[in-house]
DNA sequence: CGTGATATTGATTCCACTCAATATGAGTGG
DNA sequence: CCACTCATATTGAGTGGAATCAATATCACG
């Protein structure tokens, strides 16, 4: 257990508190884990699709390609993260995912997971609220870009990454790895590379955020929340119903 | 069944291929329909959510308001759609929803929709594919907003409506009502309304579009969607695994 | 016919883009 | 260990697309 995908364990059993039977089915599900190297393709728009990813490290993203050239990113992956749930039901990939750093990945079949979700329904539900927070995390990303000028948007998005990477009970460090290099940036927050250089220095002038290389350090946090108009709260999962309910439940994820 | 919600109906039906036990179930959960209008709120961020709404006429949308009083539309919903699923698993709204324009709404509960996947577990599955078409709308319109200039964000719109309104057999209409102001457009394309009417005006000189008040024909769909990097398939729900399946399947949705 | 919301048009401003030049750093091979 | 190269980042100068401000114009409605 200690061994597999622990991230991801620790995600699912924060969303649904499992049971013992149901980590043990998990366990059961354990794949060989394979090596993958940054800028390793996962799979490509149009893709046959029939098996569900777990990251088990190093950071990816999905992204659009437009006739131009450039490109959008649209979704951030990080350790313990699941990829490729949403294309369960028609089949194929939608966007293409790529590695943003080396990593580590699983991967389990459809079949072997519709199975699972007869033997543990609840894991299914996992699944819909996760589904549910990546939408929510898209509708802010869509308003930062829609509504914030650059340097709000960049620090939202800083105090999102933060967010993600802290475990939640007592994890209170400041500084963490971000490996997106500012081409990267520049495609997820919709500026140009040279912007983002320029907003960093803003940041840091206001002594809101320090960084060398790919190191971000959060100065002052609070401070930094309220410029960029940021509330964690749509990336928690409040699953009091949830949890509430008895294991037999049948949510519609 | 012709009375009840024929636009939602239809919608699942081409989903799910329903079949008459379906479909009858569906009938049996019909609820007495509400007239709203034009500016009532459906609900508030935060409210506690225990039901499913079916908008049987007119137009929504769901909204982000920010500190500035500035508002971001995040969704447009027209007749047939389905809306407040998400919440399911957390029970408490994530976004304010009011409606465009008048209209007639049903509510359905939660636990009779439990009921209901247990009896029909391919609705589950049909609930889990519209919810992953938002997904990819959503990601469109932040595509849009972040990669596009004016002129191609309110082309790519029309089209996606457009698109969103032709029942999928031989509808070739060209024009269509749109009941969003300026205003409305504005805050759903991260521009702002003057620009809004320019950026018509603009299409209008190219000939592409032709606009009165809330009336609008397009006027040269080809060249249109190609101005815009229109590509429909993202409205589409492949839904070849899912129709193929047994109807004892168990999806995650 | 007057009133308020909505839309158009013009003038001006500004934020972020582009282009271009330089700097920094990591990796490679001599 | 140094010189070379390539990718990435910084900084400056100039441009431009869309925002803002402001002044009509149009329309729906009582």
């Amino acid at each position: 257990m200690q061994d597999f995908s622990s991230h991801m364990i620790r995600r699912l059993q924060h969303i649904v508190s499992l049971t013992r039977a149901e980590l043990a089915l998990l366990v059961d599900m354990k794949r060989a884990p394979r090596a993958v190297s940054a800028g390793d393709w996962l799979w490509h728009e149009g893709d046959s699709a029939d098996t569900l990813l777990v990251l088990r490290e190093g950071w990816a993203c999905s992204a659009r390609y437009l006739p131009d050239g450039s490109r959008q990113l649209l979704e951030i992956f990080l350790p313990g993260d699941i990829l490729g749930f949403g294309e369960l039901a028609d089949g194929a990939r939608r966007n293409d995912v790529s590695m943003l750093t080396d990593g580590e990945i699983s991967e389990y079949s459809y079949s072997h997971l519709r199975e699972l979700f007869e033997r543990a329904p609840r894991l299914r539900s996992a699944l819909f609220v996760i589904a549910n927070q990546r939408q929510a995390m898209l509708a802010e990303r869509l308003v930062s870009i829609a509504r914030r000028n650059a340097r709000q948007r960049l620090a939202h998005f800083l105090c999102e990454c933060h967010a993600r990477l802290l475990e939640p009970p007592h994890d209170t460090r400041q500084g963490f790895l971000l490996p997106l290099s500012q081409q990267d940036l520049a495609d997820a927050l919709g500026m140009s590379p040279v912007h983002i250089s320029r907003t960093f220095s803003s940041l840091a002038c206001l002594g809101l955020v320090r960084r060398q290389h790919y190191h971000i350090l959060i100065l002052d946090p609070v401070r930094l929340e309220r410029l960029a108009g940021f509330n964690g709260t749509y990336l928690q999962c409040d699953t009091q119903l949830l949890a509430s309910e008895p294991p037999t439940s049948a949510e519609p994820g």
